[in-house]
DNA sequence: ATGCCATCTGTAGTGACTACAGACTCAAGC
DNA sequence: GCTTGAGTCTGTAGTCACTACAGATGGCAT
């Protein structure tokens, strides 16, 4: 079937995984050291599947270590399903909170571009917002800066 | 007034700004090399107000040299508004961007975990929607994982 | 033999910090 | 004076998830 040996690039080209990162994968463990062509890395339809499921899980943000867990559990039996829905619900929690994050960075970004827009202001709107103090509101404590 | 020479630790203290993270913005050039009293940086008032707006601007997710930018226009003269107003607007569209990646994470996510939660299926729903083909939908050439 | 592309290994760079190690300075307490 | 402890100093290396080289081979077509 589809399981003739694929070169590095073809794999790439079939998963939409650049290279150097499938070799980089291969380095930190989390896809397995191919058997070697001569000296060219020569993949199967396994390593397709793999790497498909690490790209996804990649793409609903989980972190390479939630990959790793994840890949962990994929083959599992019973009981590995629940172990999934706490890291999965755990990391809805994450990306929730992110969103809310950058809502907040949206709505001050939006207001101080639509006050620049209305022109009312002498100077300029953001950077007032930038240069004013904060006004220590008991309920954040300290700030972090999610990127 | 409170323009006494201040020690780092002062200034982390009053900013909210790492000790480290101070050193490290002085070494890039974001904040200028301070006095010396002794071996010790002796910071001003002037310092405690640019650290409070590079800190306020990476709240607002701007990056390192957005900030730059954003500190060479606040003291500019006419014009400079309009181009705060640029950089605002496409860090706002980059802002809303990340959010509607992070949203379509979340219904995925959303999805899998209630799945789960339902019961239904044979096997684990996020490891299904993981080991998934997607689709080739047309409107998505090529993946990119937005972290 | 000559291109040319693909692949190889190994290292270093990115952004925005953070975390040490190991030295020094300074004020207070004994 | 001597010690203790806290604060600060420099410099380097680590984080995460890649990405970008440099320079050496490999294999195939002309």
């Amino acid at each position: 079937m589809a399981d003739q040996a694929l070169q590095i690039g073809e794999l790439s080209r079939r998963t939409g995984c650049n290279i150097e990162t499938i070799r980089y994968y291969e380095r930190i463990g989390l896809m397995p050291a191919p058997p070697r062509h001569g000296r060219y890395r020569s993949y199967g339809g396994e390593d397709v599947g793999r790497l498909g499921f690490v790209r996804r899980a990649r793409e609903l943000g989980f972190t390479l270590d939630e990959v790793r867990a994840l890949l962990g559990l994929a083959g599992g039996g019973q009981g590995s399903c629940a172990e999934v829905r706490t890291l999965a619900a755990s990391h809805l929690a994450d990306v929730r909170a992110r969103i809310a994050d950058l809502r907040r960075m949206e709505r001050v970004l939006a207001d101080s571009v639509r006050a620049c827009d209305a022109g009312q202001d002498p100077g300029c709107p953001l950077i007032q917002t930038l240069y004013a103090e904060r006004r220590p509101s008991p309920d954040s404590p300290d700030t972090k800066i999610p990127m």
